[in-house]
DNA sequence: CATGAATGAGAATTCATTCAT
DNA sequence: GATGAATGAATTCTCATTCAT
């Protein structure tokens, strides 16, 4: 998605249109709605919708209720339907949301690292400067899915977009021989993952100091992938 | 607890008691697992009531009713409020049962540990032989505690105590200098409890082989941690 | 409330519009009557719930359940709670009601009333002319609000208001110089009250004549306050 | 019931015995009871489950479980009903006995009462002494007995009982002479329960002076009784 | 497209009462 | 007699979703 765009645009201005809550990104989320019930609508209810997120990092899944979102946005109760198939759809529609924005931070992260060391400390740096400018939204978006419902969705939840990038990276330093030639990148896509999410989480609740998080994070991870 | 008769026990035997369901445990978990402001209840339906863990490792916290847990004890609704507050009450007491049972595993197996590499590798096969005889256990042991309520409880939660265990091993093989002097052990408890976590769920879902899931962690958390 | 109304019609078009479940009061009372927090509903559902009067005149307020109430209106459950905070909120409304109707029969009755001792004898035949025509509905609404509920609501019961119009009647009569001079009206008020209240239960159980009872307390309550 | 016995004692020592919890109540309380199920007991166990009183009063009855009661009396839940049939029964127990004091405190002060003027204020002043001593007892046992079940029990309530009192003292007055001749002692009975039932309560939430509430309803009520 | 009144299955919890010990 | 663990019908209230307008 918007990859070309996203290249054309600088580091700064894409994490802007970002954090401003996409007033330019309105050109690119319709282009992923499929022709189906969900995400359809382009217009302005659809924006007014977006104030789920708010309400999902606030409340959570659990203690959000349509309308609650619904009232947020100044839209009826109904409209709520018109736009998502039913609640869970809605919270995935807020994650993937999310995980495209943390996508185009790592992306452009990624556009200026160079060595292994400088990517890992590059890439945590982008994750924890969209943490503090979106409190609790990663959280909330990592949210397990089974906690979510009971039935496996076959939805490809935000976890694992995250891990694939991870992989991806870690594939990249693999070629370029600065990660060990042993390492399975797929499992360590998702190890890093579950450590960045947990290790955000102490953090956060122990107030600590950014950049202390993210030195202790980064020295452990580089330490873990490096040849 | 128990731990003067978990030391005259082999380590075996230990985990044994543990994974048969603990019928030589009676005699001390039903004791002390409680401490939850209920009257402290022994007897035959606070037995009963122990198959919370079925339900709430199958079907999660929210799709589990104390109506679900009380019927499949046996017992009568009004049954389930006279061994718990609630039902957050009752999935934190499943929830410190697991964590007492991991404890146990952990520390027999610290116990013969040698050397960081070694001790590593050790504590991973006994948490997925764990997993192996409790499957989901851990997983549903670690929900996250803003998924159960909306209120902070105070409560000191599995991961918490795991992430302890962990790091309070990290200062041991700091202090034989096996790990690197500048670890901060606190986080990388977390940061591992939260790899683990994920990687599990992860080699869960791709049913790959214990021993490559473990292989694979070990490879990562030595190189992560040896000096 | 509709007093301008009131006044443009006879007395007894007034009363029979109340006592005929206000078929023409449609065009005030919903708009009023209200004031609850709950959102100002009108329309069907939220005048089916009057039926709500039957239930708590018949079976008391403990023995009437939310649920009887909303199938009695021929709605689902979960209407209720759109009309109403909770339970206590919805008698407090069906409470109100009647004291806006006795409130209306008290007034006409005045208007025509001359000396202090046909007063009485008016007012009491009004009420006992509308406890006949809504058997049990001032029993019902005087119930005390100590066994409604534990803390106080700081709500203005019908007691208050009934004990209100008392008063302000007796200080009528002091002005005229008909009652004796040292009354104290405020206390006298709710005396009355009591006595109509637990003198009616009594007669109603007696099955006594109605204009004997009438009769009986008009005597008394002359002789207690004329001069 | 006990009349000699409260004819051999002085007045004060007859309601201080009640005052103090009837210690010497002892030799009296028990002859009431009938050879049923209810109030069999004399041991030590009854008298603990007079701490019903306390819960009646400052819960009311809806609010009071026989569980709360029973722990109050530091028995078990099944000794409960041991004493009392149903909690109903138990309720009436508590009614019967605040009404057995008052009825000693209005006998007591009748028998010193010379006119009919005196008398009245007499007796409201015991009233009120009883319920300053024992504060919300009567408001408490005066509950109307069709909030406390559906169908009508048949039992003789506190209300009747005390009514009763009032409407012989009455018919005395019109023997003497006192009273006017036409008075219907059995209705003015009740108005004049419910007068001071209601009054009482409004002196209460109002804090009045008790002084001033005996004052004001002596002067109606011989106004409306006397010759 | 938009609305919001209406719904009713379902959730958590309570409590008067019983009965085996 | 005394106990208190056990019961389950009953209660109040919620909330995701629908559908007539």
């Amino acid at each position: 998605m918007t990859t070309e765009e996203a290249g054309s645009r600088t580091r700064e201005a894409a994490e802007a249109a970002i954090l401003e809550d996409r007033q330019t990104g309105e050109a690119t989320a319709p282009d992923e709605a499929d022709g189906q019930g969900v995400a359809v609508l382009t217009g302005a209810s659809r924006r007014k919708l977006e104030s789920r997120r708010k309400l999902f990092v606030e409340r959570g899944y659990h203690e959000t209720r349509p309308q609650d979102i619904s009232k947020a946005a100044g839209v009826g109760h109904g409209t709520f339907y018109l736009h998502f198939e039913d609640k869970l759809d809605c919270f995935l529609a807020f994650t993937e949301e999310a995980a495209d924005e943390l996508e185009i931070f790592v992306q452009t992260h990624h556009a200026v690292a160079g060595s292994l060391e400088e990517g890992i400390r590059e890439l945590l740096t982008a994750i924890f400067e969209y943490s503090d400018k979106n409190p609790g939204v990663l959280a909330a978006a990592l949210t397990d899915i089974s906690v979510l419902s009971t039935g496996d969705t076959g939805k490809k939840m935000p976890v694992d977009r995250w891990a694939d990038v991870w992989a991806q990276l870690m594939e990249h330093w693999k070629e370029t021989g600065e990660a060990f030639a042993e390492l399975d990148t797929r499992m360590a896509g998702y190890l890093i993952v579950g450590a960045i999410k947990q290790g955000g989480a102490y953090g956060f609740r122990r107030r600590l100091e950014r950049a202390d998080v993210i030195e202790g994070m980064a020295r452990l991870f580089v330490r873990a992938l490096k040849k």
